[in-house]
Formats: C-alpha cells, sequence, structure tokens
DNA sequence: TAAATAAGTGCAACAACTCAACTTTTGAAT
DNA sequence: ATTCAAAAGTTGAGTTGTTGCACTTATTTA
C-alpha cells in the first residue's frame, strides 16, 4: 500500500529505536518511495532496478538487501501488514470476540478511506494490471490467509488446520476488499463482520 | 504431470494431424522430458535453461518458443489438463449431473493411481520443495478453479460469479487432492463426489 | 513447381539477481 | 576516550532467465 511521504503515521512500531535502525529504515523508505512513483508514472515493467536504485541513490545491491525481488518493492508493507493483522487478533482486548477484532482492525486500517483515495486507487490499478505483481499479491494473501486461520485456530482452541477458522480468515481478509469501491465503504465492512460474528458465536461461544 | 516416454498413452487428440504438428508434438516432449528428469536428477534450480535446451537438442530459443517461462517446463500438461476438465463437464453424457461428470473426470485422470505411483509422488515432492514451483502450481490450480467454475455456471444457468458453482469447482479439484496417500484413493474420491452430488442436488435438479 | 508459412537456429543482448572483497558507519565494551 | 566487531553500503564482475533479430530448413498449400 502507498505510504506517502510526509503525513502524522501513527508510528506502528513505537519503540525508541537507535540511530541505526532508523537511517536503515530510511533507507528502505527512500527506495520503496521511489519504485512505487516511478512505477505509478511509467508502469511496472518499463522501471528497472538500476533506474531505482539511482533514484533513490543507493547501488543496486543495497536494494536487493532490503527486498528479496523486484515484486517486493510494491508490497513493501507486506510484513508489518501481516504482523499486525495477527497482533489484532491475538492481543485483542478482553471479552472482545475474534470477529470483532477483525471488524476493529479492518476499519482502522487504511484500506477503507472514506473519500475515494486516488493513491489507493492507483495503487491498486497498478496490481490489477500487472500480471506479474497480480500474481504476486494473490500469493501473499494466500499467506496472509494461512496465518491468520493459524492464529484464530489457536486463540480458539481448535485444531490447526480447522477448515471452519481458515474460512473465517478467508471472509475476514476478503470483506475489506469487497467493501471497496462499495458507496459506504465502513457500513459495509461493519455489516459483513457483523454476519460473520453471528455466525462464528453460534459454533463456539 | 509425469509423461513417461515409453507406454501407450491414450492419445488424448486423437485427431489425425499432419507432419509438421507431430514433429512439433515431439519436440515439446523431448524438452519437457529432458527438463523433468533433470529437474528430479538434480532439483529445479540447480539446473540452468540452456542445459535443458542441450539435453533436448534444441536451441534455448527454440524451447521458449514452447514454454514461456521455466516453471511451465514441469506443468506441461496445464493446458492441456484444463480442456479435458472443462470438456469433462461440457460433453458430459445426457442425464449426467454436473457432480458425476467430475467424478468420472476424477477416477480416469492418472492423478489417482492405485499403488502408490514412484514418478507421481517424485513429481509432487519435486513441486512442494520447491517455492517458485509451489507458487507457480498454486496460481496455476486457481486458474484452473476459475475456468471450471465459469463452465459449471453455464452449465446450470446461473451467474457466472456464483459462489455455489466456484464451491463446487473448489471441491471438485481438491478432492484428488485430499485422496493422494489416503489407503484407497478411488473408494475416497467416489465418496467425497457423492457428498457434492448429494448438495448439488438439493439445491437445482 | 513455386510461393507461403511455420519450426528451428545462432548469437548477442538485457534485466534480474548473486557473490566476494572492501569501506564506512554505529553501538558498545573496555 | 579508544578500540573493536557487527551492520550497512559500495563496487564490480558474473550467472541465469528471457527476448530480439536475421537467417535456414522443412512442410503445407496453391
Amino acid at each position: 500500500m502507498p505510504s506517502s511521504t510526509p503525513g502524522p503515521a501513527p508510528d506502528t512500531t513505537a519503540a525508541p529505536v537507535g540511530r541505526r535502525e532508523r537511517k536503515k529504515a530510511a533507507t528502505r523508505k527512500a527506495i520503496a518511495d521511489a519504485a512505487l512513483r516511478l512505477f505509478l508514472e511509467r508502469g511496472y515493467d518499463a522501471v528497472g532496478i538500476r533506474e531505482i536504485a539511482d533514484a533513490a541513490d543507493v547501488s543496486t545491491t543495497t536494494l536487493f538487501k532490503h527486498f528479496p525481488v523486484k515484486e517486493a518493492l510494491v508490497f513493501d508493507e507486506d510484513d508489518d501488514q501481516e504482523e499486525r493483522l495477527l497482533a489484532a487478533v491475538r492481543e485483542r482486548p478482553a471479552g472482545t470476540s475474534v470477529p470483532a477484532a477483525l471488524r476493529e482492525h479492518a476499519l482502522t486500517s487504511r484500506l477503507v478511506t472514506p473519500n475515494g483515495d486516488d493513491r489507493l486507487t492507483a495503487f491498486l490499478n497498478l496490481v490489477a494490471t500487472t500480471p506479474a505483481l497480480r500474481d504476486y499479491g494473490q500469493n501473499m494473501w494466500l499467506r496472509h490467509t494461512t496465518a491468520l486461520a493459524h492464529a484464530i485456530a489457536e486463540e480458539s482452541g481448535r485444531p490447526a488446520d480447522d477448515p471452519t477458522c481458515r474460512a473465517l480468515a478467508h471472509f475476514a481478509l476478503e470483506a475489506p476488499r469487497a467493501a471497496h469501491g462499495h458507496p459506504d465503504p465502513r457500513a459495509a465492512i461493519t455489516s459483513a463482520f457483523d454476519l460473520l460474528e453471528r455466525g462464528w458465536g453460534a459454533l463456539a461461544g
């Protein structure tokens, strides 16, 4: 997802880290930003690695120390996202159901911007129109589904490969997608998760 | 799937084609066979395109005229398989239900060999242990699911994106997988499809 | 038999990615 | 404060998948 250069981001990892880690994160961000900008300007396939490295003022080897393959430049929040997703389930406030926690997470994640977010739409369009990115994203989505399913299984004391957990994970990740483009995305998400919550509650209180 | 060099294969395309097409198919097969052999011997990543081309006695250019990317060398029956799958549904004998036709197809496809087929197991193992192949295969499976879902929708006069059709397609493709390694695979498949058939019949005769 | 089409070749090149040796920070222990 | 080891970055050369181009050879069709 697009990460704007300015703007007060919620600072997801609120650890007062040293200069080293900050610099590392900075170069990583510089690379990802340069890459996304160029990709949006001229298309994924028309931009080479060297060009991106130049734009970010780094060597190509450095680039590959941060991103294992070209596609990862686009989905650079992959790991963060998965981490936050699992945390939303594992560290949910006491008395909150799993679907409720997932709804909360879906609503606060910036995948659901009330007004049609240009940057997000452009990003989704880039992915949808580039086969390599479509495939990569699809597999990434599958990985997240599996990880979430396992987390849910652990939280609810079910077997790790319980189909119900996988189904819930699947729907929970699908809901925000479906909501995008909807007149009132937040309402769509809320009602979708209401549905999931009732179904889930009927199975295992 | 492995296609042995000798052995009387059922000759899937029973059209008396000209010499040109036969030669083309022959080189294609030579390439795929060489590739699979080398991959099984030394691992996917340890074998280069140039080496495969040499082993099949063709130029790398020719190789890429037959297979668009390296991974396709392994899943070389991709298109044929999908074609047969869709044909099984579309050209099923009158009075046969869709799930029944799919069961028939599943039982006759050589994915279900009664005795533990060494070559098939080796193949599946190769795919499972090679990330690039795992990913590629996963996406291929998804494509087949979509195609089958559309075919089912057309056959049963439902909307093209009907979730029920997609679910049936999903299960129908999953069943053979699940049956693999089962003590009696054919029985497992049969009973799985019995289940699907009853559920399907209960929805739309 | 001649023209048209398709398969295959050889070679050079590009782009993604890796490797090894080396320099410059930075964090921390003495 | 000084020293030292690890981490981040650079440089440059190499490997590998993949493509483009100009060309030959075989098969089909007219």
